[in-house]
DNA sequence: CCCTCTCTTTGCGCTGGCACAAAGACGGCG
DNA sequence: CGCCGTCTTTGTGCCAGCGCAAAGAGAGGG
């Protein structure tokens, strides 16, 4: 289901609202987008999977990408949900290594893809680029940390609830009574990004929901009150 | 507790053991030398706390520090423990931002320190810099999503297993009778690090010592059968 | 050498959330 | 329009690990 093809159309101006190459002059973004290449991936079609050789990096433009890790049990965590403009398989620019890490396309997706020497030659050639990946990467160790004391602190209705808020600030469309997780999200999704189960998520939304908070139905999350949930996701006063 | 001095010796020919300074030419080594401050810093004492604007980065040369973050009930995780010649406050490179952790010294260390901004001004002029930075924090992304998986997907036993093995390859000092985890560990840093109580931990190492795993003293851990943690650690068939 | 402070051990009761089971509800496809 | 596969809900039993309490055991200082 992954088809490559050379791209027809010039994606430079699209590169400029990724973070990746944010700041870079459009005549740098044109050579850039000549050396991608484009891959879309069918709905649950795997971009990369786990212990594959890191040798492509992608920043997508169109769709939703899961990074997912799977344990010798075959229990899936999720450990990230990519979105329009944000790189993934980003081992690839450093050389050596394999992916720790599967990448899942979540509805019909789009990327563009450079191999990891074109990457490495970029960034020296145009440190921006490197400088770029640098704080991009810091933020998501600073989020992996977050969530990291989340799993050894909170208890999994906050945790659930921190999910949806940061989904929300990450992909919510608000719509007519509230704000939308606007891509097919499960109660099994929800769990491996809480580390929890399908069962206990499902309760918790269960309670939510009656108590209107939210408004759900099959991978679909409605966000009716997002403040209530951020009374919920921090410890505040019931204010 | 904390004592700021210029440097009287060369500290140039150490720093090209740093990670983050891997590669560079000895001439530029001592020009980063030359801009650093040195830091030290008596046990328990903080080199910065979570919350502080990040100003600040560091290469340990000596001693032991701990990252860790306090959730606002108090509770405490820790998320990395620092080794001599790696870097720590990393985040103030980028500019912004503030602290996401606070970095506490598990026994007297010294560190060198380098202000934001003049660490921006290196990486821009040696490329290297950032691009070494760039490996090594892809190297802690990685190592967190383990953990997190871990953490998500895994029963205690298992993680305190892991977390010393880790501790061994970051720290272990071979002995007669084993390999010695080489600063103060108490029961409460190793459920601090994993996600679990003090009183947990002190039942599995109690069980461990008991088989002839391990020995172990007041905040102190000596691994005497590596490989039968490793089987514990991993799924190992008890072969 | 004793006193004190901190770290560690161990017993015990409790519970959050897991695991399994089974029934219900969508939604797409033929 | 009805079937089937997938997703969701809900009931029930159970246990790993937490939390408290209280008693040891070092280590260091006076």
């Amino acid at each position: 289901m992954l088809t490559r093809n050379a791209i027809p159309q010039p994606h430079s101006e699209y590169l400029q609202h990724a973070g990746l190459f944010r700041g870079l002059a459009l005549s740098v973004l044109d050579e850039v987008a000549q050396l991608a290449r484009q891959r879309s991936s069918q709905n649950d079609a795997f971009f990369f999977h786990q212990g594959d050789p890191a040798t492509t990096l992608y920043v997508l433009i169109q769709g939703r990408v899961r990074i997912v890790q799977v344990t010798p049990e075959g229990q899936q965590v999720i450990l990230r949900i990519i979105s329009p403009g944000e790189m993934f398989g980003g081992i690839a620019a450093l050389g050596e290594a394999s992916y720790p890490a599967s990448a899942q396309a979540l509805e019909a997706s789009v990327a563009l893809a450079w191999d990891g020497e074109t990457v490495a030659r970029l960034m020296e050639e145009y440190p921006r680029i490197a400088l770029n990946a640098l704080r991009l990467l810091a933020g998501r160790y600073q989020e992996m940390q977050d969530r990291y004391r989340e799993l050894a602190t909170e208890r999994v209705e906050r945790r659930v609830a921190r999910a949806l808020l940061r989904l929300l600030r990450q992909t919510g469309r608000k719509v007519e009574n509230g704000v939308l997780i606007d891509f097919p999200l499960s109660r099994e999704d929800l769990a491996e990004l809480t580390g929890t189960t399908l069962y206990t998520v499902s309760r918790i939304l269960s309670g939510w929901e009656k108590a209107g908070l939210i408004e759900t139905g099959r991978q679909r999350v409605l966000i009716r009150i997002p403040h209530k949930l951020v009374v919920i996701a921090e410890d505040l006063p019931p204010g």
